[in-house]
DNA sequence: TGACAATTCAAACAAATGTTTTAAATATGT
DNA sequence: ACATATTTAAAACATTTGTTTGAATTGTCA
């Protein structure tokens, strides 16, 4: 079905090649965050961005082709705006890079534009993964994954297993993610709750306190000598 | 454009009207939740139900009604199962309330069958809400949350304002979610986590344990009486 | 300017899908 | 058994949607 066609993918692979190329981009970004891949219709697209139907096609191939386009670049842009670290050296202490590493994750998804878009993409993925998601895991989320790990492991301490440095991990990411997976329940249960860069900061601070507090524990659960050093149950000083 | 239609509805409410009525509300329920309401077709529903494509018209008035039955109808089923006290009293010690609570959770979400499907329907509400949201919402996700919260307060001491027991119940219940939210990056990142029921129990063991060391925590802070009480750091032993 | 490639555009195509229609089949009550 | 209501079945309808086509337009370089 495919002698007729002749080159229909873009002669120029990547870049700014056009402005329609960008303006489609953009404005796909918009529409797939919005209301999913499926839902997601090349002519709201194509109409949001100033072009004609067909234009899709021409700049992309076809519709999947564009999406995954979508997924890569907004994954390149969250991460270059808001980097896992904050900055913050490996040598720092552990606890202000979980805090950091908290804060970080939590704008990337809660800040508006492109970054937030990244976020609710993979917030799709989630529940209906396409092929762009082994990619996305590969390069973005296992080293995510590896550096928290790092963190945890440091906060740990030596002796802590591989399986409880993994629980630990998602159980702080879990907290991260879960006021925007559970968006639509968070909002309809507590109305209250908002999501200012200031409700962020709180948040970030709320969900470091309590894995850091559960952390300690745990630390002073695996090395015994440590049990009663009164040191672990109080934290909040540490920055 | 309405004038012609007579009764589309059927004549009998609800109930076992009859076995067709009941293939198709099964049917749905696998189909909407391996695919989703938008992805799901009423043809692929309505062939897996051995029935006609009139058929979901017929018993249901269009799709959009019968998406609200299976979602109904899933969560009764779910909440029948594993209630959330998992037959706990409530004046049972709230550590022992907090593990029953995480453990029936778990099992409703991740045990097979209808009450897994609707932790499948849940998780696409929240990333895609329909309609049926608010109901479910109203009648099962805050009496849930108020019974969780219940617990925190318990744990947290009567000095605990709501805004921490908010955010420490959300802290706990995001544990719950992750592994099902994020079911597809877990699997990707940890191919050796599995589900299996002694799975399901060593992690409601972690997520209990980890959420009440930084309970406790947040409430020897609090209470600053109780700061050197050795009680609150050892728990494992609550069944 | 003129030829050639790249891009845009309007229209149409083909497939999928929710819904309706009309008739046949089945059950129900007398 | 007959009449009536209920349920099922096949076909068609109307709409949406991704994609293609071929002409028109624009840009580029000699």
């Amino acid at each position: 079905m495919c002698l007729t066609m002749v080159e229909t993918v873009p002669p120029t692979p990547a870049g700014d090649s056009g402005p329609t190329r960008e303006h489609l981009l953009e404005a796909a970004g918009t529409v797939f965050a919005e209301v999913g891949f499926r839902a997601a219709t090349v002519r709201a697209i194509c109409q949001q961005a100033g072009a004609n139907v067909a234009a899709v096609n021409y700049h992309f191939g076809d519709k999947e082709a564009l999406y995954a386009a979508v997924l890569k670049e907004s994954c390149r842009v969250a991460l270059e705006k808001f980097p896992p670290d904050a900055g913050l050296p490996p040598e720092a202490p552990a606890e202000n890079r979980l805090r950091a590493f908290v804060q970080a994750f939590l704008q990337r998804i809660f800040s508006g534009g492109p970054s937030a878009r990244h976020g609710q993409l993979m917030a799709r993925e989630m529940i209906e993964p396409t092929a762009a998601l082994d990619g996305i895991v590969r390069e973005e989320i296992r080293p995510m994954s590896v550096r928290l790990s790092e963190i945890i492991r440091a906060l740990l301490g030596p002796s802590a297993n591989e399986e409880t440095v993994r629980r630990c991990s998602m159980s702080v990411v879990s907290q991260i993610l879960f006021y925007h997976h559970c968006r639509p329940v968070v909002n309809r249960l507590f109305p209250e709750v908002t999501f200012t860069p200031e409700e962020i900061d709180r948040l970030a601070d709320h969900i470091t306190r309590f894995s850091l507090a559960a952390l300690h524990h745990f630390s002073a659960e695996n090395d015994t000598e440590r049990r009663d050093n009164p040191n672990f149950a109080s934290q909040g000083d540490h920055d």
